[in-house]
DNA sequence: GTCTATAACGCGATAGAC
DNA sequence: GTCTATCGCGTTATAGAC
């Protein structure tokens, strides 16, 4: 990557990308150190050089690529630039930008979530340390915001940050699922999910129920 | 299955519980057969006497979920009694009592995508052979009859039941990671959760922005 | 920093008695 | 249907030469 990076190895990078490749397509226990030191180009005891062993693989590619959705989505929480409506989008933009950009994430973040989250909390910690103000509050105080100035509807700022994020996530991370349950031909997924935020907008603005509700 | 099945063993049942056990929280190759032996209470040559092999106890296990969630949530779909935005909330508290009800189906359907969905579209076809009428274009077809009635505002069914599903299931399913982004203390999420089919009834009936817009 | 060779062990699966 | 005993292999991890 780098310009110079001295005559020697990048081969720790590249160890930690095959290794993200591998341990999210395959799991943690289901990925091989074989696999990732021949994906990596590299002999298999050159994991063991970088790598205390298996696990501290794992953590240093979880954080790797946690750190990098951080930084590409929370920038759009924070926009103070922006019409109030604008800024919800731009934060549903930024979840599916990231989720275009960064296709391993998702699976490395549904074994996490299924292995109860334990490693995740170690990351999260050190991620806290490397971007400041990137705090558990942050994000519901920025709704709280929103609703004293009258852009939104006055409730709990909790319930507004999960509606955000169900609608925004979900169907990203769902998609293997929602494709097998609803034989969606081909692309016709794609069509949806490139009309989503423009469709939660309109959810946002107007409801899901008529005006006029018959009997 | 059969009627009588003799006065035998219930070792099947009690090895495929125990295998939905640990399947769910090691996944497929995390989970081992002699956990799931001792957990059942038998021998490990007995799992091997009942299925195939691993993943033919993997795949029973999981078909064995999957169908008592269709059976569990499809029933609100159907239901002509109801009010139309009752059918709604009936919908959002299946997803609810089947997860409660539940603990382990999360984490395998989480595994599951991650995995690819591969084993589960081999699953879904054979619950489909199980429960007629459980087909693709179901669900979708109920939403467009409420929206020719009058009762949805005109919009792509697909979108209005990636809403419906995205906000009923995602607080469910990514509850370890929301625990650990944002920190809350001991029941919050239990109290946010309690109320959450509440609020998404109310986003779907005024949806979330106010109306007199300032600016 | 990089490689070869191998240690040490846990795993899924089966044979065969009862 | 149930159990004991065991096989054979693939795995992570390390020792040590270069």
């Amino acid at each position: 990557m780098s310009a110079v990076q001295s005559r020697t190895s990048d081969s720790r990078e590249r160890i930690l990308d095959a290794a993200t490749l591998h341990f999210s397509e395959h799991g943690y226990e289901g990925a091989r150190t074989q696999a990732i030191a021949d994906e990596a180009g590299v002999n298999k005891a050159m994991l063991y050089y970088h790598f205390r062993d298996k696990e501290a693989l794992y953590t240093a590619a979880l954080q790797d690529q946690f750190e990098e959705a951080v930084r590409t989505i929370l920038p759009r929480f924070l926009d103070e630039e922006l019409e109030p409506a604008d800024r919800l989008l731009g934060v549903i933009r930024g979840y599916e930008e990231f989720f275009a950009s960064h296709p391993h994430m998702r699976d490395m973040m549904l074994r996490e979530i299924a292995d109860g989250g334990g490693r995740f909390r170690a990351v999260l910690e050190a991620v806290r340390e490397h971007i400041p103000g990137f705090g558990p509050s942050l994000l519901k105080s920025r709704i709280q915001e929103l609703m004293d100035r009258g852009n939104l509807r006055e409730q709990d700022p909790g319930q507004v940050l999960l509606h955000l994020v169900s609608l925004a996530v979900f169907p990203h991370i769902g998609r293997p699922i929602l494709q097998a349950l609803w034989d969606f031909e081909e692309d016709a997924l794609d069509r949806i999910l490139e009309e989503r935020s423009r469709s939660i907008m309109d959810l946002f603005r107007n409801g899901l129920l008529s005006r006029e509700e018959p009997s």
